[in-house]
RNA sequence: GGGGACUUAGCUCAGUUGGUAGAGCACCUGCUUUGCAAGCAGGGGGUCAGGGGUUCGACCCCCCUAGUCUCCA
């Protein structure tokens, strides 16, 4: 059976439980601790924890999940993979443990022709907590297990909980037998790699105390409403069903493992090794095919860092397998081939995922080139001092500061009969890995608890009126007082303000929040901050200026129109500039966040290069021109479907309820999916101003620009300041640039006829000097003293001049001249005098002492100076006397 | 978020404990020669990313800023 016929069984299945089928949500998380979905469960959390009411008592998904904590292990073993399916039916207050086990057990037992998985009875196990006799009990009831496929297993393998106090439970485990042929009888409790976990029943009835980790905690009590949350690893039953060995020769991920082998000209089946590397391409390609698809890019921290280690090994395994040239091309439409049926989205997205990822294997084919040219000097190196190894700071380098896997790096070393030094590699490897570590933890410290407001969300959803007023009459909900519930603020307090309308906007989607006050009787309160800590409740971070406020009182907010009417503008600007932004660039060119607040913008997309200055006017000339053109700006809410068929452009990161907003510009022009306040038309923006263009990381690029009345001011300091600058250059603004680059011009061609003066009357005076040159000792000196000379350079370049004249006698040249009032001192040795022992370093050291300063240089040359005009002849002779 | 590194001629890059800024390619001139990366001789081209500091002296050491690469969380 297929696996996307699989997943269509399940969701079919349990929507005729009356489960509301709950489409998969995006691999990016909407948790920010959590990097990507890694459970089923997941989207279903805050339900689960009670922060928010479930909309509904049964649910079901399948949920498309990513998980790269075992990473070293993909492709090793037979069910580690990074992308996966987890089908997942949940009860929240509604059924439990027998339903569970009755659905569970009818699913995947019941005929192929009525809508089940039709598994042999005689090959399911199952294992239970040990102190849960209930479901040992329903087990049997319901399907008949003898008692010896039913085992009792502790806290590690059957107990659920977060590690943390919250819900907790007992869970019950369903598994498939492989057959004598995996390994040994004996159930799960004693292999469970014949034993295979399908399915796990996740039974939450527990509310569970502090205590260290997942093992050892106090049970405190029921809980009021008990919850069911189970999950089917959809790539472990296809891969049982389907008859194959493991979940990556399933239909969705083979395709991709035979193009690998057919493009490196391996047999599958035939190395242990190869065929490791072959599954490692299958699973990362298409666990990248998924994320790009959810909108990650590839960058070098959070999310688009995991995408670039999976894209960046998969190259790594298809170079080790021994194809260097580039491939993506051909995996990823394998992979997208492979995966289309269950997920019909990735049709239309290929285009810009296949440009992604193909820009990525070129960046790293570059850094692999880069890398290589190092790994080889340090070989020739080692095999130069006839080292045996490279050492592990060589490898480690390659690895941390070029980016060239270790892999490479063994098997390359490996080629020139070289070993390398594996421990002191993983140790370096381990010290930063601490760092980072230690760091996090600092971080971390500063985590909310967010359950104060979960009571306040049970009350209902906070109403936004702030699209259509700037003011609202409201009830005071709550007040939270440093992270408390509290009846009343009063003058001086800093509070959290919940009330059920607002005409506030909270932070989101990149706009910055609303100012303004919150009035009352004799009641004035200063909102700073406006923030929505649980999804569907806003609060109100706000100082209280006069009077006090009360929980059960009638206040009104009142938004700043001007900051409102600032903030607006900011955020059309930001649409507007995005969809000219496509519009030069083509639609890769997609945002992956933005930040405005009055006045300015900025705008975060994916992209690979530098903008050139001629884009970036044409964007800003397509954005002015949609602003002049005054075109209608309009909201309306619709379903997500809906908007995608409009074209709406729709956000990654951004979580969107049943019903979206799509904000128009100009009708199609420009369609996004929106919750931010905009202008009515247009023409509002008044002026965009791109100012700078830069670099977010590899891949990822920022525009900033000023809006309406801040661009203008802008525009103005720019003005003054080159007008000043005419008034300097004593020309017109329009005349400034050439004749700037008249006078730099001219400065150069000064200074190079100085130059060339200099060097000419320099070397006028070598003759002179010539006839001072004295026999001392075994050889000759020149020790004077120059009237004219304007600087170091000058004096060292005379120096040398003179020296050349000489240089095949045993000679000396010292000259001193006085420079900005100091003395200085140059020394120039032939080689033959320095063949005699003589050092220029050691003869400047000996005058510029005498002179009342420092200095030193090589054998051949040296400079020094000094403080004592008067001492310059005295230096001199002894200079002639330490050589004499 | 934390670490490592890079930025030198139009291009690719050297520059070894701070002391004369270099090579190859490209460019210009001349000679030789008429083809597959031609050869020979000569020549032009540099705010050593920007700014500050230490020093008699900084491409080199220290600090800040910008751009780029990379690893870890």
């Amino acid at each position: 059976m297929k696996t996307a016929e699989i997943k269509r069984r399940w969701l079919a299945f349990f929507e005729s439980k009356d489960h509301v089928v709950v489409p998969s949500a995006s691999l990016i998380s909407e948790d920010p601790t959590l990097l990507f979905t890694v459970a089923g469960m997941v989207p279903f959390i805050p339900y689960m924890s009670g922060l928010i009411p479930a909309p509904y008592g049964r649910a079901t998904s399948v949920q498309k999940c990513v998980r790269t904590l075992d990473i070293d292990e993909v492709g090793k073993t037979t069910r580690h993979g990074t992308f996966f399916q987890m089908n997942g039916n949940f009860s929240f207050g509604d059924y439990f443990k027998r339903e569970a086990i009755e659905y569970a057990w009818e699913f995947l037992t019941s005929p192929v022709d009525k809508g089940g998985l039709e598994l042999p009875k005689d090959k399911l196990w199952v294992t239970v907590f040990k102190d849960d006799d209930e479901s040992i009990a329903i087990w049997q009831d319901v399907a008949s297990l003898p008692l010896d496929r039913i085992q009792r297993r502790g806290m590690k393998d059957n107990y659920w909980s977060t590690g943390q106090p919250g819900p907790a439970g007992p869970c019950s485990e369903i598994y498939y037998d492989r057959g004598p042929a995996y390994g040994i009888e004996g159930g799960p409790e004693a292999d469970e790699d014949r034993y295979i976990e399908i399915w796990n029943l996740v039974f939450m009835q527990y509310e569970r105390g502090l205590g260290g980790g997942k093992e050892d905690f106090e049970i405190l009590g029921e809980l009021p409403k008990k919850n069911i949350d189970t999950g089917m690893g959809l790539e472990r039953v296809a891969f049982l069903m389907q008859g194959v060995e493991n979940l990556y020769e399933i239909d969705q991920v083979r395709p991709v493992l035979d193009k690998a082998a057919e493009l490196s000209g391996k047999t599958y089946g035939q190395n242990e090794q190869d065929d490791v590397r072959l599954r490692v391409v299958a699973d990362h390609i298409r666990s990248s095919l998924m994320l790009i698809g959810d909108g990650v890019t590839p960058g070098n921290d959070g999310r688009g860092y995991v995408l670039r280690r999976l894209l960046r090994r998969s190259v790594r395994a298809m170079r080790l397998l021994g194809v260097s040239e580039p491939v993506f091309g051909k995996l990823f439409q394998e992979s997208k081939e492979a995966m289309v049926d269950a997920y019909p989205e990735l049709e239309n997205e290929y285009s810009r995922i296949l440009k992604i990822a193909i820009a990525e294997e070129e960046a790293f084919l570059r850094t692999l080139v880069s890398g290589t040219s190092v790994l080889e000097n340090h070989i020739a190196e080692a095999k130069n001092s006839r080292a045996i190894e490279l050492s592990g700071d060589i490898c480690f380098l390659l690895h941390d500061t070029y980016g060239f896997p270790i892999d490479l790096t063994l098997e390359i070393a490996e080629e020139n009969g070289l070993k390398v030094n594996r421990d002191d590699f993983d140790q370096l490897m381990n010290e930063q890995k601490s760092r980072a570590k230690a760091d996090a933890k600092m971080k971390k410290a500063g985590g909310v608890d967010l359950s104060v407001f979960a009571e306040f969300r049970a009350q209902g959803l906070s109403e936004f009126t702030g699209y259509e007023f700037l003011q609202s009459e409201a009830k005071v909900i709550g007040l939270v007082l440093d992270g408390a519930s509290s009846r009343e603020a009063k003058q001086g307090d800093l509070v959290d303000v919940i009330l059920d309308r607002t005409s506030f906007y909270a932070e989101s989607g990149g706009q910055s929040p609303d100012a303004g006050e919150i009035l009352g009787d004799g009641l004035v309160l200063e909102v700073l901050d406006v923030q929505k800590p649980v999804k569907g409740l806003i609060t109100h971070r706000a100082l209280v200026r006069q009077g006090s406020i009360s929980v059960g009182s009638t206040v009104m907010t009142r938004v700043d129109p001007t900051w409102r009417l600032g903030a607006a503008q900011a955020h059309s600007a930001t649409h507007v500039v995005h969809a000219a932004l496509r519009q030069v660039l083509g639609p890769s060119a997609l945002q992956s966040g933005s930040y405005n607040k009055p006045g300015y913008m900025r705008l975060d997309f994916s992209w690979n290069n530098s903008l050139s200055a001629a884009t970036k006017s044409e964007i800003e000339e397509i954005s002015n021109l949609a602003i002049r053109q005054d075109l209608a700006v309009s909201a309306q809410f619709m379903s997500l479907p809906e908007a995608k068929a409009w074209g709406a452009v729709a956000l990654f990161g951004e979580t969107y309820d049943e019903s979206v907003r799509v904000i128009q510009i100009g009708g199609a022009w420009s369609r996004e999916l929106c919750g931010g306040t905009h202008v009515a038309r247009s023409s509002q923006i008044g002026l965009v101003s791109i100012t700078n263009e830069s670099s977010v990381g590899s891949g990822s690029r920022r525009l900033e620009a000023n809006v309406g009345l801040e661009a203008i001011s802008a525009f103005n300091k720019d003005r003054l300041m080159l007008q000043e600058i005419a008034e300097q250059l004593k020309t017109t603004p329009a005349n400034s640039l050439e004749k700037v680059s008249q006078m730099l011009a001219e400065l150069k061609e000064k200074q190079r006829l100085l130059a060339q003066a200099e060097s000419k009357q320099l070397l006028a005076m070598v003759p002179e000097l010539m006839e001072k040159m004295q026999e001392v000792g075994k050889g000759k000196l020149l020790a004077t003293r120059i009237s004219e000379i304007s600087s170091p350079e000058s004096l060292r370049d005379l120096t040398i001049a003179l020296r050349d004249r000489v240089q095949n006698d045993n000679a000396v040249v010292v000259l001193c001249g006085v420079i900005n009032g100091k003395p200085n001192i140059s020394v120039a040795v032939t080689s033959r005098a320095q063949d005699q022992g003589i050092k220029a370093g050691e003869i400047v050291k000996l005058a510029s002492a005498i002179l009342g300063g420092g200095g030193g240089g090589k054998a051949d040359l040296a400079q020094g100076a000094g403080t004592d005009v008067s001492k310059i002849e005295l230096a001199l002779a002894e200079i002639a006397k330490s050589l004499g």
